[in-house]
DNA sequence: TTTCAAATAGACCGATTGGTCTGTTTGAAA
DNA sequence: TTTCAAACAGACCAATCGGTCTATTTGAAA
């Protein structure tokens, strides 16, 4: 009996449906449907709706931390600045196909950490692993003296993500990714020394 | 009988709810309880919860808008950057004590605008007044030479705000305003033309 | 004082929520 | 082939959702 494989799907599906809905908008009927599950089979595989939650937001947790590992680690074509620049410049040109889903982390966060503990906790835990995961790339820029290595990089991280939120939500509720771009490219062209880069 | 007042209360109560749990957490039943209406004199004052909702946005917005305008107005004591940059910081430091309610602009453009064309409307012409009522003293900061006057100043606004509402929400799920502080305070040292200013 | 429309109270409504429970199917191990 | 626990189907549940309805109260105008 192959059930991973599904829960693996219905976890997939989960997030997308979190992501582009919220997770208060969407009932559990909603999952069902849309994973082909019954209630028996999501109840077998999950504890609950807020522990699919949890489980949904662990797994973007990780593919999400991979992914921006493996797209900032060192190479020989690209400079960090560059690097940067360019991911956050996909992954908001992405969003569109995407259906704006945003960032899993930032959204959960915003509905649902003031009112629910736990999940304040994984949301903030979740938080604090992407700007592990893009601060190693911030210390190359700062050390190739395109960022001031005068500022500590794990905080020119977090001003990276937090912008970057503020411009998904945005994106999201336009319905267009545009004006993100040039509030994306003002950041950066004020935190590079060189204004002309 | 005067109905306007207490309509005029409950839009702030509401205001606080949605602010600090969002619309849907916050149901009918809460909301009478904390207005201390019946259904029978909310559905007499209001049409239904959604209409509510915008009643109680129109109404952030305008106060808040008034405010901005407000405090950031021309005054021979300040120059225009500290404005904006203490602007902020104030926002950010009452938020504890305000239950960290945030920006109810960006707290319903995250949480509805992708389900509900119609917040989605509100919410980003609610935006853009906030970037109006910036705008102004971002274009005295260009002209007293603090900020680059270079950038289109409608631009620097929406960075200032698309990053204070990642602040704010960060702010909301830690339970704590300090590393928001920082945050800003990164940015406006990147933005400012005189970095030791 | 009488009148009457506006305001209010709160029982009530159908729909939907997350979740449970019982019966059935499945498939690997014995 | 038999066995049996895990997986599944889906009827069912109490609680809650936003909203309605009728009876009652209110208070300014006549």
């Amino acid at each position: 009996m192959n059930i991973k494989h599904d829960k693996e799907k219905a976890i997939q599906i989960g997030l997308n449906l979190f992501c582009s809905k919220g997770y208060g908008n969407v009932g559990l009927d909603e999952i069902c449907k849309a994973t082909g599950m019954t209630k028996g089979a999501f109840y077998n595989a999950f504890e609950s709706k807020e522990n699919f939650l949890i489980v949904t937001l662990e797994s973007f947790d990780k593919s999400n931390t991979e992914r921006i590992i493996n797209v900032l680690s060192p190479n020989n074509k690209d400079k960090a600045i560059d690097q940067l620049e360019d991911f956050y410049a996909v992954m908001l040109k992405i969003q569109p196909e995407m259906n704006y889903m945003g960032c899993m982390v930032n959204n959960m966060m915003s509905e649902l950490a003031a009112i629910n503990e736990n999940i304040a906790n994984v949301t903030n835990k979740g938080f604090e692993k992407i700007i592990n995961a893009v601060e190693p790339c911030v210390k190359r820029a700062q050390k190739d003296g395109d960022l001031d290595p005068n500022y500590d990089s794990k905080e020119i991280a977090t001003l990276l993500h937090s912008t970057f939120y503020g411009v998904l939500t945005r994106a999201k509720s336009l319905g267009s990714n545009k004006k993100g771009f040039t509030t994306m490219k003002l950041l950066f062209n004020n935190l590079k020394t060189n204004k002309n880069g």
